[in-house]
DNA sequence: ACCCTCCATTGACGTTTGTCGATATAAACG
DNA sequence: CGTTTATATCGACAAACGTCAATGGAGGGT
């Protein structure tokens, strides 16, 4: 039951600091709820009241941290979820970190349907 | 299916930004991995290789997030890993966001055990 | 060809963050 | 009471981050 490795402790990070900016959530969201669970982003700058770079850059960082596929069609670009990347930052992190152990100790009891990470 | 609430979007980056930093990371590990699974300040600060302050800096961090429990006994400071944290974040975050509906499409197939999150 | 729309990249700016040294508090121990 | 030990807090500073305005580049339409 050793501690983390330093290497994979930086890959988990980046991760989890993908997600947390709150308009990064929103545009997760946003992107889910959009029409074939995709989005562009003239779609998205105005619901989140910011300008186009701004929304740009952070499509890029959640797309480099693995949460977004990109795919162009025409002048478009198609931002869609990717499926087990949460799940795989939830397993990854649990299993590198020896954290597994403490986690179904916990209050959330029976755990839920199983829909969910 | 709508967008999430911008007020709840801020709570979730909170807690995701929490674990966004790597030293952070191998904190969870260190205290996962100590006796009775707690460590005190003192015994932390040496395997990360940081100063005291900066390790209480990033205890109290984790601790605001709800990841860690501190119990003071005598002069020391004893921390703890909040068992059922981590499932709260990433069943929250589907909840609230409706991304609950995308994550089991993917490809971790037939889901892990369920021994994690 | 020209223009216009959509998007990515760049450069700049203020803010936040991670880190340290110094100081403060608090508890045990002589 | 004074000293030592273990933590928390404060102030400072460099680095990283979030944001925007401006620019660039790729397509589609006229």
């Amino acid at each position: 039951m050793n501690a983390i490795d330093p290497e994979h402790a930086s890959d988990l990070a980046v991760r989890f600091k993908a997600l947390g900016d709150p308009n990064r959530i929103a545009l997760l969201s946003l992107i889910a709820a959009g029409e074939n669970a995709e989005a562009c982003v003239c779609d998205l700058t105005e619901p989140l009241g910011l300008g186009q770079p701004t929304v740009s850059h952070h499509l890029r960082i959640l797309t480099d941290a693995g949460f977004l596929n990109r795919q162009k069609r025409g002048t478009w670009s198609y931002y869609s979820i990717v499926p087990g990347a949460l799940q795989s930052l939830c397993s990854d992190l649990c299993d590198e970190s020896g954290l597994g152990a403490m986690l179904q100790v916990g209050s959330v009891s029976p755990r839920n349907g199983g829909d969910c990470c």
